[in-house]
DNA sequence: GCTGGTCTACGACAAGAGTAGTAGGCCCCG
DNA sequence: CGGGGCCTACTACTCTTGTCGTAGACCAGC
């Protein structure tokens, strides 16, 4: 976990997404993972967002063979936990229903999704 | 809305709140609801912030009387589901239905709570 | 009519984040 | 052995945001 509070950039995240799903990589596979997503940035670009993800925390490098291998530190739930956190906080007055609510009214669910949100409310309620 | 895509900093969102909550003030109205809320800033900062607001179209302000009363232009939520939004597509590889899972699971709900949300579950099932 | 309080307009400044260029080291291939 | 690549370390620059200070206009009361 980031020791001090430091936050995340919408940059830094987006590479930090790219080592949750595709495991250790070096700058240069993040970089050619990001292209594939549209997300065109410069060698030295994912280079600093990595270096600046080390210094708060987020990942960790090790040397092996010619580069470094960036690895992350954090947990996606983790920081899902706290973005998610940081809206309730900040909307929705700290209580957490009511952001429930609202993200099932706003957004479409196919049936089987409802039948597991069910189930998860079941499975809470008891 | 906000014409262009302007984003909203975390202090920006604080004084867009008491407008929510308040409804329509001036300057010192919102600098008083802030000091209440411990958050002391200055006048001028408060000021300032309601300034952008303005030029992002956040707010909208009109003179009446000796100061300015300024206005929320958008829903709290609006902006509560651009928030949420945003999460779920850096965060739950845009699908809705993952967000209120982890949702459920993380954070206590009241019975009641529970109750509501089986029944807004059930309204959208059919 | 001066003084004090209030209001807005501007200017400022630091920190953080996004993006990238350059320099210098290392290694492999021809 | 010399050139081309690839890698990291630095440096840099711009924007945005958070936070204020100062200056000048205005008004009300002594």
């Amino acid at each position: 976990m980031p020791l001090e509070e430091h936050e995340l950039g919408d940059a830094e995240l987006e590479v930090l997404v790219q080592l949750w799903d595709g495991g250790s990589q070096t700058v240069r596979e993040v970089m050619n993972r990001l292209h594939r997503r549209d997300r065109p940035l410069a060698y030295t670009t994912v280079l600093t967002v990595l270096t600046r993800l080390e210094q708060k925390g987020f990942v960790v490098s090790n040397r092996s063979g010619p580069a470094y291998v960036y690895r992350a530190r954090v947990s996606r739930d983790r920081i899902a936990r706290s973005r998610m956190r940081n809206v309730i906080s900040s909307l929705f007055d700290g209580a957490a229903a009511p952001m429930v609510l609202q993200l099932m009214k706003n957004e479409r669910y196919t049936r089987d999704e409802l039948a597991e949100m069910r189930r998860l409310i079941d499975q809470l309620d008891s």
